[in-house]
RNA sequence: GGAGAGAUGGCAGAGUGGUCGAAUGCGGCGGUCUCGAAAACCGUUGUUCGCCUUCCGGCGAACCGGGGGUUCGAAUCCCCCUCUCUCCGCCA
Protein backbone atom coordinates (compact mmCIF):
# COMPACT_ATOMS: atom_id res chain seq x y z
CA UNK A 1 0.00 0.00 0.00
CA UNK A 2 0.97 3.27 -0.59
CA UNK A 3 2.18 5.55 2.15
CA UNK A 4 -0.39 8.12 3.74
CA UNK A 5 2.79 11.10 3.22
CA UNK A 6 3.44 10.31 -0.09
CA UNK A 7 -0.55 10.67 -0.61
CA UNK A 8 -0.67 13.90 1.33
CA UNK A 9 2.24 15.34 -0.05
CA UNK A 10 1.99 14.29 -3.87
CA UNK A 11 -1.76 13.65 -4.26
CA UNK A 12 -2.03 15.05 -8.08
CA UNK A 13 1.09 13.06 -8.91
CA UNK A 14 -0.58 9.47 -7.61
CA UNK A 15 -3.68 10.53 -9.75
CA UNK A 16 -1.86 11.07 -13.05
CA UNK A 17 0.29 7.94 -12.41
CA UNK A 18 -2.45 6.29 -11.37
CA UNK A 19 -3.85 6.84 -14.96
CA UNK A 20 -1.45 4.62 -16.35
CA UNK A 21 -3.12 1.34 -14.76
CA UNK A 22 -6.28 2.70 -15.86
CA UNK A 23 -7.27 3.50 -12.01
CA UNK A 24 -9.23 6.84 -11.22
CA UNK A 25 -7.92 7.61 -7.80
CA UNK A 26 -9.41 10.86 -7.35
CA UNK A 27 -12.29 10.24 -5.22
CA UNK A 28 -10.86 7.74 -3.11
CA UNK A 29 -7.64 9.94 -2.70
CA UNK A 30 -10.18 12.78 -1.16
CA UNK A 31 -11.88 10.57 0.67
CA UNK A 32 -8.86 9.68 2.28
CA UNK A 33 -7.37 13.04 2.87
CA UNK A 34 -11.22 14.19 4.54
CA UNK A 35 -10.59 10.90 6.93
CA UNK A 36 -6.90 11.65 7.43
CA UNK A 37 -7.34 15.16 8.34
CA UNK A 38 -10.25 14.46 11.14
CA UNK A 39 -7.77 11.61 12.19
CA UNK A 40 -4.88 14.26 13.11
CA UNK A 41 -7.98 16.81 14.76
CA UNK A 42 -9.03 14.13 16.82
CA UNK A 43 -5.70 12.36 18.02
CA UNK A 44 -4.15 15.90 18.59
CA UNK A 45 -7.27 16.54 20.83
CA UNK A 46 -6.93 13.28 22.68
CA UNK A 47 -3.23 13.49 22.90
CA UNK A 48 -3.64 16.92 24.87
CA UNK A 49 -6.76 16.02 26.88
CA UNK A 50 -4.72 12.52 27.93
CA UNK A 51 -1.94 14.69 29.14
CA UNK A 52 -3.47 16.52 31.29
CA UNK A 53 -5.31 13.26 32.69
CA UNK A 54 -1.63 11.95 33.03
CA UNK A 55 -0.89 15.00 34.55
CA UNK A 56 -3.64 14.68 37.61
CA UNK A 57 -3.05 11.28 38.03
CA UNK A 58 0.17 12.02 39.14
CA UNK A 59 -0.75 14.48 41.27
CA UNK A 60 -3.11 12.28 43.14
CA UNK A 61 -0.36 9.94 43.41
CA UNK A 62 1.50 12.48 45.43
CA UNK A 63 -1.29 13.64 47.12
CA UNK A 64 -2.26 10.55 48.43
CA UNK A 65 1.84 9.71 49.65
CA UNK A 66 1.82 12.56 51.28
CA UNK A 67 -1.30 11.96 53.35
CA UNK A 68 -3.65 14.86 51.80
CA UNK A 69 -6.45 12.55 51.39
CA UNK A 70 -9.32 16.27 50.88
CA UNK A 71 -6.47 17.63 47.93
CA UNK A 72 -6.33 14.25 46.54
CA UNK A 73 -10.37 13.35 46.07
CA UNK A 74 -10.78 16.96 45.15
CA UNK A 75 -7.94 16.36 41.78
CA UNK A 76 -10.18 12.95 41.37
CA UNK A 77 -13.43 15.26 41.12
CA UNK A 78 -11.75 16.86 38.05
CA UNK A 79 -11.30 14.18 36.29
CA UNK A 80 -14.29 11.92 35.24
CA UNK A 81 -15.51 14.44 33.28
CA UNK A 82 -12.07 14.28 30.91
CA UNK A 83 -12.26 10.95 30.77
CA UNK A 84 -15.36 10.40 29.26
CA UNK A 85 -14.35 12.87 26.62
CA UNK A 86 -11.56 11.18 26.45
CA UNK A 87 -13.60 7.98 25.52
CA UNK A 88 -16.14 9.28 23.43
CA UNK A 89 -13.50 10.89 21.27
CA UNK A 90 -10.93 7.82 20.94
CA UNK A 91 -13.95 6.06 19.81
CA UNK A 92 -14.87 8.13 17.27
CA UNK A 93 -11.50 7.37 16.40
CA UNK A 94 -11.67 3.68 15.73
CA UNK A 95 -13.97 3.97 12.54
CA UNK A 96 -11.77 6.58 11.19
CA UNK A 97 -9.06 3.78 11.04
CA UNK A 98 -10.26 1.38 9.87
CA UNK A 99 -12.58 3.60 6.52
CA UNK A 100 -8.66 5.21 6.39
CA UNK A 101 -7.02 1.82 6.47
CA UNK A 102 -9.47 0.42 3.80
CA UNK A 103 -9.01 3.07 1.44
CA UNK A 104 -5.19 3.24 1.43
CA UNK A 105 -5.51 -0.42 0.34
CA UNK A 106 -7.86 0.03 -2.26
CA UNK A 107 -4.86 2.04 -4.35
CA UNK A 108 -2.61 0.36 -5.98
CA UNK A 109 0.84 1.03 -6.72
CA UNK A 110 2.11 3.40 -8.96
CA UNK A 111 4.18 2.28 -11.87
CA UNK A 112 7.56 3.26 -12.49
CA UNK A 113 7.78 5.99 -14.98
CA UNK A 114 9.12 4.04 -17.65
CA UNK A 115 5.59 2.09 -18.19
CA UNK A 116 3.62 3.12 -20.92
CA UNK A 117 0.05 3.66 -20.75
CA UNK A 118 -2.19 0.68 -21.97
CA UNK A 119 -5.04 -1.53 -21.26
CA UNK A 120 -3.52 -5.41 -22.14
CA UNK A 121 -1.59 -7.56 -23.61
CA UNK A 122 -0.83 -5.94 -27.03
CA UNK A 123 0.14 -2.89 -25.25
CA UNK A 124 3.16 -4.70 -23.68
CA UNK A 125 6.72 -3.10 -24.87
CA UNK A 126 8.90 -5.89 -26.36
CA UNK A 127 12.32 -5.45 -24.55
CA UNK A 128 14.35 -8.59 -26.43
CA UNK A 129 14.25 -12.10 -27.49
CA UNK A 130 16.26 -14.94 -28.34
CA UNK A 131 16.49 -18.37 -29.49
CA UNK A 132 15.74 -19.76 -32.23
CA UNK A 133 12.23 -20.95 -33.01
CA UNK A 134 12.02 -24.45 -33.78
CA UNK A 135 10.76 -25.89 -37.37
CA UNK A 136 8.97 -29.07 -36.62
CA UNK A 137 8.21 -31.83 -38.91
CA UNK A 138 4.30 -32.08 -39.86
CA UNK A 139 3.30 -34.69 -37.55
CA UNK A 140 4.65 -32.97 -34.55
CA UNK A 141 2.13 -32.83 -31.58
CA UNK A 142 0.93 -30.38 -28.82
CA UNK A 143 2.09 -31.30 -25.10
CA UNK A 144 -0.96 -32.58 -24.14
CA UNK A 145 -0.92 -35.34 -26.83
CA UNK A 146 2.68 -36.04 -26.25
CA UNK A 147 2.62 -36.86 -22.05
CA UNK A 148 0.17 -39.38 -23.51
CA UNK A 149 2.09 -41.04 -26.02
CA UNK A 150 5.21 -41.70 -23.52
CA UNK A 151 3.08 -41.90 -20.61
CA UNK A 152 5.29 -39.29 -18.64
CA UNK A 153 2.15 -36.91 -17.49
CA UNK A 154 -1.34 -38.26 -16.72
CA UNK A 155 -4.15 -35.96 -15.45
CA UNK A 156 -6.80 -38.46 -15.60
CA UNK A 157 -5.05 -40.35 -12.93
CA UNK A 158 -5.14 -36.50 -11.31
CA UNK A 159 -8.54 -36.49 -11.56
CA UNK A 160 -8.79 -39.55 -9.86
CA UNK A 161 -6.71 -38.24 -6.85
CA UNK A 162 -7.28 -34.97 -6.31
CA UNK A 163 -9.63 -33.03 -9.16
CA UNK A 164 -8.82 -31.30 -12.28
CA UNK A 165 -5.39 -29.33 -12.58
CA UNK A 166 -3.79 -31.55 -10.24
CA UNK A 167 -1.44 -33.99 -12.99
CA UNK A 168 0.49 -37.12 -11.52
CA UNK A 169 3.96 -37.29 -13.19
CA UNK A 170 5.46 -40.41 -13.91
CA UNK A 171 8.74 -41.90 -14.19
CA UNK A 172 10.65 -39.27 -17.11
CA UNK A 173 7.93 -36.91 -16.40
CA UNK A 174 8.45 -36.90 -12.69
CA UNK A 175 12.15 -37.32 -12.74
CA UNK A 176 12.41 -34.14 -15.91
CA UNK A 177 10.56 -32.22 -12.59
CA UNK A 178 13.16 -32.58 -10.19
CA UNK A 179 16.08 -32.01 -12.53
CA UNK A 180 14.31 -28.68 -13.41
CA UNK A 181 13.96 -28.13 -9.56
CA UNK A 182 18.10 -29.01 -9.45
CA UNK A 183 19.04 -26.80 -12.65
CA UNK A 184 17.10 -23.80 -11.30
CA UNK A 185 18.11 -23.84 -7.47
CA UNK A 186 21.31 -24.69 -8.96
CA UNK A 187 21.91 -21.92 -10.93
CA UNK A 188 20.02 -19.44 -8.35
CA UNK A 189 23.22 -20.62 -6.20
CA UNK A 190 25.58 -19.56 -8.30
CA UNK A 191 24.23 -16.13 -8.59
CA UNK A 192 24.17 -15.87 -5.05
CA UNK A 193 21.13 -16.73 -3.56
CA UNK A 194 20.04 -18.30 -0.25
CA UNK A 195 18.23 -21.37 -0.93
CA UNK A 196 15.19 -21.41 1.74
CA UNK A 197 12.53 -24.38 2.26
CA UNK A 198 9.67 -22.36 3.62
CA UNK A 199 6.31 -23.74 4.64
CA UNK A 200 3.89 -24.14 2.30
CA UNK A 201 0.65 -23.19 4.24
CA UNK A 202 0.94 -19.37 6.12
CA UNK A 203 -1.40 -17.64 8.32
CA UNK A 204 -3.56 -14.95 7.58
CA UNK A 205 -0.88 -12.06 8.96
CA UNK A 206 1.48 -13.64 5.76
CA UNK A 207 -1.40 -13.65 3.41
CA UNK A 208 -1.98 -9.70 4.03
CA UNK A 209 1.71 -8.73 4.12
CA UNK A 210 2.50 -9.61 0.43
CA UNK A 211 -0.94 -8.35 -0.53
CA UNK A 212 -2.83 -11.73 -1.38
CA UNK A 213 -5.26 -11.42 1.64
CA UNK A 214 -8.18 -9.25 1.74
CA UNK A 215 -8.65 -9.25 -2.13
CA UNK A 216 -7.14 -12.33 -3.42
CA UNK A 217 -9.34 -14.62 -0.71
CA UNK A 218 -10.75 -16.77 -3.67
CA UNK A 219 -7.43 -17.58 -5.64
CA UNK A 220 -6.09 -19.15 -2.64
CA UNK A 221 -6.66 -22.66 -0.82
CA UNK A 222 -7.98 -22.10 2.46
CA UNK A 223 -7.70 -25.00 5.20
CA UNK A 224 -10.07 -23.54 7.05
CA UNK A 225 -9.85 -25.67 10.15
CA UNK A 226 -6.86 -24.05 11.31
CA UNK A 227 -7.29 -21.06 9.07
CA UNK A 228 -3.90 -21.77 6.81
CA UNK A 229 -3.70 -20.75 3.18
CA UNK A 230 -1.81 -22.88 0.85
CA UNK A 231 0.47 -20.14 -1.24
CA UNK A 232 0.06 -19.39 -4.53
CA UNK A 233 3.63 -18.84 -4.32
CA UNK A 234 6.87 -19.10 -2.56
CA UNK A 235 6.95 -15.24 -2.42
CA UNK A 236 4.53 -15.05 0.01
CA UNK A 237 6.23 -17.11 3.02
CA UNK A 238 9.76 -15.77 1.81
CA UNK A 239 8.71 -12.34 1.52
CA UNK A 240 7.06 -12.63 4.53
CA UNK A 241 10.54 -13.84 6.05
CA UNK A 242 11.12 -9.97 5.89
CA UNK A 243 7.22 -8.78 8.12
CA UNK A 244 7.73 -6.64 10.67
CA UNK A 245 11.63 -6.28 11.01
CA UNK A 246 13.58 -3.31 10.76
CA UNK A 247 17.46 -4.51 8.84
CA UNK A 248 20.79 -2.61 8.53
CA UNK A 249 21.35 -0.68 5.31
CA UNK A 250 24.57 -2.60 5.08
CA UNK A 251 22.69 -5.82 5.20
CA UNK A 252 21.02 -5.43 1.74
CA UNK A 253 20.35 -6.95 -0.33
CA UNK A 254 18.98 -9.96 0.73
CA UNK A 255 18.69 -12.40 -1.99
CA UNK A 256 16.81 -15.65 -1.34
CA UNK A 257 15.82 -18.40 -3.68
CA UNK A 258 12.78 -21.27 -3.05
CA UNK A 259 11.56 -23.95 -4.34
CA UNK A 260 7.65 -24.56 -3.47
CA UNK A 261 4.49 -26.48 -4.88
CA UNK A 262 2.43 -23.43 -5.47
CA UNK A 263 -1.87 -23.80 -5.32
CA UNK A 264 -4.38 -21.72 -7.41
CA UNK A 265 -7.94 -22.01 -7.06
CA UNK A 266 -7.73 -19.99 -10.08
CA UNK A 267 -11.75 -19.67 -9.88
CA UNK A 268 -13.49 -18.59 -13.06
CA UNK A 269 -10.43 -19.05 -14.98
CA UNK A 270 -10.92 -21.96 -17.09
CA UNK A 271 -11.32 -21.59 -20.62
CA UNK A 272 -10.06 -21.22 -23.73
CA UNK A 273 -6.03 -21.66 -23.60
CA UNK A 274 -5.72 -23.94 -20.36
CA UNK A 275 -5.25 -27.35 -22.05
CA UNK A 276 -2.79 -29.42 -20.70
CA UNK A 277 0.18 -27.77 -18.48
CA UNK A 278 -0.86 -24.58 -19.64
CA UNK A 279 -2.84 -23.84 -16.61
CA UNK A 280 -2.48 -26.02 -13.23
CA UNK A 281 -4.11 -25.80 -9.53
CA UNK A 282 -0.65 -27.55 -8.00
CA UNK A 283 2.44 -26.75 -9.69
CA UNK A 284 6.40 -26.45 -9.41
CA UNK A 285 7.93 -23.15 -9.19
CA UNK A 286 11.05 -21.89 -8.01
CA UNK A 287 11.21 -18.07 -6.76
CA UNK A 288 13.65 -15.68 -6.44
CA UNK A 289 12.96 -12.65 -3.87
CA UNK A 290 15.03 -9.58 -3.24
CA UNK A 291 15.18 -7.40 -0.62
CA UNK A 292 16.65 -4.31 -1.55
CA UNK A 293 17.81 -0.76 -0.86
CA UNK A 294 15.75 1.69 -2.49
CA UNK A 295 18.64 3.25 -3.75
CA UNK A 296 19.80 -0.05 -5.89
CA UNK A 297 16.41 -2.01 -6.13
CA UNK A 298 16.09 -1.39 -10.03
CA UNK A 299 19.74 -2.44 -10.39
CA UNK A 300 18.50 -5.87 -8.78
CA UNK A 301 15.71 -5.48 -11.13
CA UNK A 302 17.95 -6.15 -14.09
CA UNK A 303 20.32 -8.73 -12.25
CA UNK A 304 17.17 -10.67 -11.74
CA UNK A 305 16.13 -10.25 -15.60
CA UNK A 306 19.40 -11.31 -16.38
CA UNK A 307 19.35 -14.08 -14.19
CA UNK A 308 15.81 -15.45 -15.62
CA UNK A 309 16.84 -14.75 -19.49
CA UNK A 310 20.39 -16.58 -18.26
CA UNK A 311 17.83 -19.78 -17.49
CA UNK A 312 15.86 -19.86 -20.68
CA UNK A 313 18.66 -19.67 -22.77
CA UNK A 314 20.62 -22.41 -21.08
CA UNK A 315 17.59 -24.78 -22.08
CA UNK A 316 17.67 -23.24 -25.16
CA UNK A 317 14.18 -21.85 -25.83
CA UNK A 318 13.12 -19.61 -28.04
CA UNK A 319 12.11 -16.48 -25.37
CA UNK A 320 10.85 -12.89 -25.59
CA UNK A 321 11.09 -10.39 -22.96
CA UNK A 322 7.98 -7.79 -22.80
CA UNK A 323 8.11 -4.63 -19.89
CA UNK A 324 4.23 -4.60 -19.19
CA UNK A 325 1.85 -1.97 -19.78
CA UNK A 326 0.02 -0.25 -17.10
CA UNK A 327 -3.17 -1.83 -18.08
CA UNK A 328 -1.79 -5.60 -17.56
CA UNK A 329 0.12 -4.87 -14.73
CA UNK A 330 -0.50 -6.13 -10.93
CA UNK A 331 -2.25 -4.46 -8.29
CA UNK A 332 1.16 -4.71 -5.97
CA UNK A 333 3.88 -3.84 -8.85
CA UNK A 334 5.60 -1.04 -9.82
CA UNK A 335 7.30 -2.25 -13.17
CA UNK A 336 7.19 -5.89 -14.58
CA UNK A 337 8.87 -7.65 -17.05
CA UNK A 338 6.99 -11.22 -18.42
CA UNK A 339 8.76 -13.79 -19.63
CA UNK A 340 7.50 -15.70 -22.27
CA UNK A 341 8.62 -19.25 -24.65
CA UNK A 342 7.33 -20.40 -27.84
CA UNK A 343 5.35 -23.43 -27.73
CA UNK A 344 6.44 -24.68 -31.50
CA UNK A 345 3.26 -27.50 -31.31
CA UNK A 346 0.87 -24.93 -29.78
CA UNK A 347 2.38 -21.73 -32.24
CA UNK A 348 2.10 -19.48 -29.14
CA UNK A 349 3.96 -17.90 -26.61
CA UNK A 350 3.74 -19.03 -22.83
CA UNK A 351 4.26 -17.12 -20.08
CA UNK A 352 6.69 -18.85 -17.58
CA UNK A 353 8.27 -15.60 -15.84
CA UNK A 354 7.19 -12.99 -14.07
CA UNK A 355 9.87 -10.31 -13.02
CA UNK A 356 8.85 -7.48 -10.85
CA UNK A 357 9.94 -4.61 -8.68
CA UNK A 358 7.23 -3.69 -5.67
CA UNK A 359 9.29 -0.58 -4.59
CA UNK A 360 8.06 0.09 -1.01
CA UNK A 361 4.60 -0.79 -1.58
CA UNK A 362 4.78 -4.45 -0.27
CA UNK A 363 7.47 -3.46 2.45
CA UNK A 364 4.45 -0.59 3.68
CA UNK A 365 2.37 -3.66 4.32
CA UNK A 366 4.96 -5.66 5.49
CA UNK A 367 6.26 -2.91 8.05
CA UNK A 368 9.82 -3.79 6.25
CA UNK A 369 12.08 -0.99 7.49
CA UNK A 370 15.71 -0.63 6.94
CA UNK A 371 18.41 1.85 8.98
CA UNK A 372 21.15 3.48 7.51
CA UNK A 373 24.37 3.20 9.74
CA UNK A 374 23.95 6.22 12.71
CA UNK A 375 20.90 7.37 11.07
CA UNK A 376 17.84 7.32 13.82
CA UNK A 377 14.87 7.22 11.17
CA UNK A 378 13.33 4.31 9.35
CA UNK A 379 12.85 3.60 5.78
CA UNK A 380 10.74 1.51 4.17
CA UNK A 381 13.09 -1.03 2.17
CA UNK A 382 11.75 -2.35 -1.89
CA UNK A 383 10.82 -5.86 -2.22
CA UNK A 384 10.89 -7.74 -5.71
CA UNK A 385 10.51 -10.96 -6.84
CA UNK A 386 10.54 -13.05 -9.79
CA UNK A 387 9.41 -17.11 -10.95
CA UNK A 388 13.04 -18.58 -11.39
CA UNK A 389 10.97 -20.52 -12.95
CA UNK A 390 7.44 -22.23 -13.40
CA UNK A 391 7.58 -25.20 -14.54
CA UNK A 392 4.42 -26.51 -16.65
CA UNK A 393 4.87 -24.36 -19.19
CA UNK A 394 9.07 -24.98 -19.19
CA UNK A 395 8.16 -28.43 -19.70
CA UNK A 396 5.24 -27.60 -22.31
CA UNK A 397 7.90 -25.85 -24.55
CA UNK A 398 10.72 -28.32 -23.95
CA UNK A 399 8.25 -31.09 -24.97
CA UNK A 400 6.92 -29.91 -27.89
CA UNK A 401 9.70 -27.83 -29.66
CA UNK A 402 12.31 -30.71 -28.55
CA UNK A 403 10.41 -33.37 -30.72
CA UNK A 404 11.55 -35.88 -33.14
CA UNK A 405 10.14 -38.42 -34.58
CA UNK A 406 12.06 -41.04 -32.44
CA UNK A 407 11.75 -38.95 -28.98
CA UNK A 408 11.98 -36.01 -27.04
CA UNK A 409 15.63 -34.34 -26.70
CA UNK A 410 16.56 -33.16 -23.58
CA UNK A 411 18.19 -30.15 -23.08
CA UNK A 412 22.29 -30.57 -22.51
CA UNK A 413 22.27 -28.58 -19.40
CA UNK A 414 19.26 -30.94 -17.99
CA UNK A 415 21.30 -34.17 -18.58
CA UNK A 416 23.51 -34.49 -15.93
CA UNK A 417 20.01 -33.78 -13.72
CA UNK A 418 18.17 -36.17 -15.38
CA UNK A 419 20.79 -39.24 -16.37
CA UNK A 420 18.98 -39.59 -19.64
CA UNK A 421 19.38 -37.81 -23.01
CA UNK A 422 16.21 -38.39 -24.67
CA UNK A 423 12.48 -39.83 -23.33
CA UNK A 424 11.02 -42.07 -25.55
C1' G B 1 -6.42 -35.51 21.98
C1' G B 2 -5.35 -34.96 27.84
C1' A B 3 -2.72 -32.11 31.78
C1' G B 4 0.25 -28.05 33.20
C1' A B 5 3.33 -23.59 32.51
C1' G B 6 4.17 -19.20 30.07
C1' A B 7 4.17 -14.66 26.49
C1' U B 8 8.23 -7.98 29.01
C1' G B 9 13.03 -3.91 24.62
C1' G B 10 17.98 -7.18 19.30
C1' C B 11 18.68 -11.47 23.02
C1' A B 12 18.56 -13.21 28.20
C1' G B 13 15.86 -11.75 32.31
C1' A B 14 13.80 -8.59 36.81
C1' G B 15 9.52 -6.11 37.83
C1' U B 16 2.28 -7.94 41.35
C1' G B 17 -1.35 -0.82 41.52
C1' G B 18 1.72 5.44 41.40
C1' U B 19 8.45 9.52 38.55
C1' C B 20 8.16 2.11 34.97
C1' G B 21 9.42 2.99 28.43
C1' A B 22 10.60 -0.41 32.21
C1' A B 23 16.38 -2.83 36.75
C1' U B 24 20.50 -5.88 35.46
C1' G B 25 23.47 -8.70 32.03
C1' C B 26 24.76 -9.69 26.93
C1' G B 27 24.89 -7.60 22.17
C1' G B 28 25.19 -2.88 19.15
C1' C B 29 27.15 2.15 18.64
C1' G B 30 30.60 6.26 20.33
C1' G B 31 34.83 7.39 23.36
C1' U B 32 39.34 6.75 26.82
C1' C B 33 43.69 3.62 26.85
C1' U B 34 46.90 1.15 22.66
C1' C B 35 51.47 1.21 17.17
C1' G B 36 46.96 -1.72 16.47
C1' A B 37 43.71 -5.14 18.74
C1' A B 38 41.79 -7.62 23.10
C1' A B 39 40.62 -6.56 28.11
C1' A B 40 39.14 -2.72 31.33
C1' C B 41 36.61 1.83 32.08
C1' C B 42 33.06 5.93 30.62
C1' G B 43 28.91 7.29 27.75
C1' U B 44 24.92 5.87 24.59
C1' U B 45 21.15 2.52 22.77
C1' G B 46 13.18 0.66 20.89
C1' U B 47 8.89 1.59 17.74
C1' U B 48 4.54 4.22 16.06
C1' C B 49 1.40 8.54 15.90
C1' G B 50 0.48 13.91 16.60
C1' C B 51 2.22 19.03 17.07
C1' C B 52 6.36 22.45 16.48
C1' U B 53 11.16 23.03 13.99
C1' U B 54 14.17 24.87 6.79
C1' C B 55 18.51 21.05 9.16
C1' C B 56 20.24 19.32 14.39
C1' G B 57 16.17 18.52 17.25
C1' G B 58 12.08 19.70 20.90
C1' C B 59 7.27 18.72 23.21
C1' G B 60 3.02 15.48 23.81
C1' A B 61 0.47 10.64 23.23
C1' A B 62 0.46 5.34 22.65
C1' C B 63 2.90 0.61 22.84
C1' C B 64 5.30 -4.96 28.19
C1' G B 65 1.31 -11.34 22.77
C1' G B 66 -4.02 -9.25 20.85
C1' G B 67 -8.85 -7.27 22.43
C1' G B 68 -12.07 -5.58 26.34
C1' G B 69 -12.88 -4.20 31.64
C1' U B 70 -11.87 -2.30 36.91
C1' U B 71 -9.23 2.30 38.79
C1' C B 72 -7.83 9.17 39.55
C1' G B 73 -3.73 5.88 37.88
C1' A B 74 -2.43 -0.91 34.98
C1' A B 75 3.46 -4.45 32.55
C1' U B 76 1.22 -5.41 37.46
C1' C B 77 -5.89 -6.86 39.10
C1' C B 78 -10.35 -9.20 36.18
C1' C B 79 -12.56 -11.39 31.47
C1' C B 80 -12.08 -13.21 26.38
C1' C B 81 -8.87 -14.63 22.33
C1' U B 82 -4.27 -16.09 20.00
C1' C B 83 0.31 -18.21 20.21
C1' U B 84 4.54 -20.82 22.47
C1' C B 85 6.77 -24.38 25.71
C1' U B 86 6.81 -28.97 28.98
C1' C B 87 4.84 -33.85 30.18
C1' C B 88 1.48 -37.90 28.56
C1' G B 89 -0.96 -40.15 24.17
C1' C B 90 -0.57 -40.80 18.81
C1' C B 91 2.83 -40.58 14.78
C1' A B 92 6.64 -39.78 9.40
Amino acid sequence: MLTINLIREKKEFIIERLKVKNFEAEEIINRILALDSSRREIQSKTDLMQAEMNRISKEVGSLMKDGKRDEAEAAKGKTYSLKEDIKSLSDKLIPIDNDLKNEIIRLPNLPHESVAPGHGADDNVKVREGGVMPLLYDSALPHWDLIKKYDIIDFDLGIKLTGAGFPVYLGKGAKLQRALISFFLDEGEKAGYREVMPPIMVNEESGFGTGQLPDKEGQMYHATIDNFYLIPTAEVPVTNIYRDVILNADMLPFKNIAYTPCFRREAGSWGAHVRGLNRLHQFDKVEIVQIAHPDHSYKSLENMVSHVEGLVSKLDLPYRILRLCGGDMSFTSALTYDFEVWSAAQKRWLEVSSVSNFESFQANRLKCRFKEKGDKQTRLVHTLNGSALALPRIVAAILENNQTESGIKIPSVLIPYTGFDMIN
